[in-house]
RNA sequence: GUCCCCAUCAUCUAGCGGCCUAGGAUACCGGGUUUUCAUCCCGGCGGCAGGGGUUCAAAUCCCCUUGGGGACACCA
């Protein structure tokens, strides 16, 4: 039975370099039928707060990394003394200016056989004798993440490459500990465009900030996938998918840059892909965020309009931010115009001509709408390019975007035309 | 500085000795479709870091150089 665990310490929030790594924890667990374990290392009890855990569980429940197990490490405190303890009673450690010390064998060395990265030594001298306990009773990293890790029976360590020089120590104290080794496998770190480790300093590294923002959570999880693993040349998964397609073998060994384009990119292909009746749903928080549209008015804007307007609309949005900007049309508030509308008399004989015709229209639909406006058009000398732009500025304040008659008739026959008369 | 890891287009990557004149995706640049933009379709640009080996044959294996990243705490 594989057994898997994301083990984060709870001082901030959960950036996507700690994401890619729960993730790929957890596609691993479940396309095995393993068992996928939250465990919150919580003994530096400083810098951990409630908080912060809060801010973790609800990104990975957002992205849907789902546990079976949930732990605190503080919750094994007497366990990390008990083992220490049997270390100091055989001898393998020792007090020394009141830490409790590791002893390293002078001679000799370490190979960690690493699914990702092959058998990596390290010689003991390079090792050194390290803490333990500290002298203030508290355990350092390295032991409590043993004891933890045997103690859970995890089968599999995967975890970032910069953990590697851990491992030796580690690999000390199982063998110190009588407790078989699991199977490690070092995930390449996540850079950010300069190259470097991805940080704060790189712009937004926190999974939730990508909430807000108006990414979907599949989006990024396919995005944070494909960073570092990959199969063949599929670009876009379903969670599903990755669970079936994932295996370590697909998993490369480099690091990988964060590239927000191809998140955007993905996101737009998730968002062609949803169901619109959610995309609805998810993009009404972004409508009403900083806007004049009130939750009222959302309601009543009509279920059907604002299906209408979301498969309308999402071909052109990366994000729901940019989806919430345009779908604003759809309700009776000012718009902003990209550029004034300044028409000629005789542009305005066409504006009013359609004005008219809209009249006539029974069934506001984009056929009867076109074939009205056409009609008037024809019978004015004039075509549809005449003043399709213009037409277009006054109803939806851009130059560019859907049909026009599918938006006239979404936005509906009274919205149409006071906005059109406001150009005359 | 010491130790460890990595190295294919700008970026994510396929490639695991012959299928490679190196494939796909993003981005970018054209063209088509469209009243416009987007989507979509077609095309283009662009890379095996360098040098030695091994082999009949190397992007693939080995070594060196260079470059990049990471670790060097009584932090996790």
């Amino acid at each position: 039975m594989i057994r898997v665990r994301f083990a984060p310490s709870p001082t901030g929030y959960l950036h996507v370099g700690g994401a890619r790594t729960a993730l790929f924890n957890w596609l691993f667990a479940r396309h095995n039928k393993g068992t996928f374990i939250l465990r919150i290392e919580d003994t530096d009890q400083e810098r951990s707060t409630e908080a912060s855990i809060g801010e973790i569980t609800e990104a990975m429940q957002w992205l849907g990394i789902s546990w079976d197990e949930y732990y605190r490490q503080t919750e094994h405190s007497k366990r990390h003394q008990q083992a220490a303890q049997e270390l100091m009673d055989r001898r393998l450690a020792y007090e020394h200016d009141g830490a409790w010390w590791f002893r390293v064998p002078e001679q000799g060395k370490i190979t960690i056989h690493d699914a990702l990265l092959g058998d990596i030594s390290f010689r003991h001298e390079q090792l050194k004798d390290f803490v333990i306990r500290r002298s203030d009773g508290s355990f350092v990293y390295n032991f409590v993440v043993v004891v933890d890790d045997a103690d859970m029976r995890i089968t599999h360590v995967i975890r970032g490459d910069d953990h590697v020089t851990n491992t030796p120590r580690q690999i000390l104290l199982y063998r110190a500990l009588e407790k078989p080794l699991p199977q490690f496998a070092h995930l390449p770190m996540i850079l950010g465009p300069d190259r470097t480790r991805l940080s704060k300093r790189h712009g937004v590294t926190s999974v939730l900030q990508y909430r807000r923002r108006g990414f979907l959570p599949e989006a990024m999880v396919n995005f944070l996938a494909r960073l570092g693993w990959s199969y063949g040349d599929q670009e876009v998964f379903t969670r599903d998918q990755l669970v079936e397609l994932f295996t370590l073998q697909g998993v490369g060994s480099s690091a990988a840059v964060f590239d927000e384009v191809k998140l955007h990119w993905i996101n737009q292909q998730h968002i062609k892909a949803a169901n619109l009746d959610r995309i609805v749903e998810l993009v009404k928080p972004f409508a009403l965020k900083n806007d004049l549209i009130t939750e009222t008015m959302w309601d009543q804007a009509g279920k059907d309009r604002l299906l209408t307007g979301a498969r309308l609309l999402r071909d052109r949005s990366k994000t729901f931010a940019d989806l919430a900007s345009s779908i604003r049309i759809l309700f009776p508030i000012p718009i902003e115009k990209e550029e004034e509308v300044v028409l000629s008399q005789h542009k305005k004989d066409l504006v009013q001509a359609i004005i008219d015709a809209l009249d006539t229209v029974q069934e506001f639909t984009p056929k009867n709408v076109q074939e009205a406006i056409r009609t008037a058009l024809k019978e004015k000398g004039a075509g549809l390019r005449d003043i399709a732009h213009d037409c277009r500025m006054a109803i939806t304040g851009t130059g560019v975007g859907p049909g026009l008659f599918d938006m006239m008739s979404v936005i509906g026959r009274d919205l149409v035309k006071s906005r059109l008369k406001e150009i005359l």
